[in-house]
DNA sequence: CTATTTGTTTATCC
DNA sequence: AGGATAAACAAATA
């Protein structure tokens, strides 16, 4: 049980992308901003780059002066002179790091290296390759980047669109539709649990059931979860209160930080939830 | 050898 | 038609 507990914390605490997570490992990348592409290593056969032309990528890149970088709840775009985006997401397990090439220490998981001047390289690193690249060239940027829903912190997220989405999916419980990606893009396991559980609601419950003080509730608690997540993990990585359940959920025999009553973990939506009975009814 | 874990896409059922 | 649901994908670890 202890082992399992550690791997919990190492694997889960560590490794889970989801919108604060990604805007963290965004910025790992940020040494290679204003130097330029000199070569492009790729483990090509490698499940991530089933959707990118690779010989696009390549002599797109190089070259190619890295300018900046954003995220779109989960999804990563980098930013190179003359319209060419480099487009990541983490899936499950997926990292970034930059390391001064003398230092390149280099993993079987690391699938895509980005050599720049200065010795910089930027690394992709994805055990389980649930992950993505992506890439184009295109003035405005591709389809990919510019297509994605608005962001769950943006003045386009309102309440009638998340109204409407509920009403949509009616019979769904709220754990899955929370973590529906085309109404709130960022949101993954861990977020969407804490949601339901500041919100005191139970996983269970269908999402037409919301009464509107309910819907109110989790309106601006998706905004408040979202935005401390970003604040507290997206900047450094630092520790979320432990009136979260984030730091309660991993542990067998964790306990409700509100009520102190056992937490249950069970599987909702085809997913793992950890939520308490006695403080969500 | 099996169960489990993460997110998204695809397939299938209703 | 479109919503709901489950499987598939890869790899590590208990």
């Amino acid at each position: 049980m202890v082992g399992l507990v550690r791997y919990h914390q190492f694997i889960l605490l560590l490794h889970m992308p989801e919108l604060a997570e990604v805007e963290y490992y965004r910025k790992q990348w940020n040494p290679g901003i204003g130097q330029t592409v000199e070569r492009v290593e790729m483990n090509a056969k490698k499940r991530i780059f089933r959707e990118v032309d690779l010989v696009a990528l390549q002599q797109g890149l190089i070259g190619a002066v890295l300018v900046g970088s954003e995220t779109k709840g989960k999804q990563m775009c980098f930013r190179f002179k003359g319209h060419h985006y480099l487009g990541i997401h983490l899936g499950m397990t997926g990292k970034l790091r930059a390391e001064p090439i003398k230092l390149l220490n280099k993993d079987k998981h690391d699938h895509l290296v980005l050599y720049l001047t200065q010795q910089i390289t930027l690394v992709f690193n994805d055990p389980r390759m649930f992950g993505l690249v992506r890439y184009g060239q295109q003035s405005g940027g591709p389809s990919w980047w510019v297509d994605l829903p608005p962001e769950v912190l943006s003045d386009i997220f309102t309440f009638e669109r998340m109204d409407r989405f509920l009403d949509r999916r009616s019979k769904s419980s709220l754990k899955s539709v929370l973590l529906m990606q085309e109404m709130f893009p960022g949101v993954g396991n861990w977020m969407a649990d804490e949601i339901l559980y500041k919100c005191r609601i139970n996983p269970h419950r269908q999402s037409a059931s919301l009464s509107s003080k309910e819907r109110d509730s989790l309106f601006e608690t998706v905004k408040h979860v979202s935005s401390e997540a970003l604040r507290v993990i997206g900047i450094n990585w630092g520790e979320l209160p432990d009136s979260w359940l984030f730091n309660h959920r991993w542990k067998d025999g964790g306990v409700c930080p509100e009520t102190g009553c056992k937490l249950l973990r069970e599987k909702i939506g085809g997913r793992t939830t950890c939520w308490s009975p006695s403080w969500q009814g």
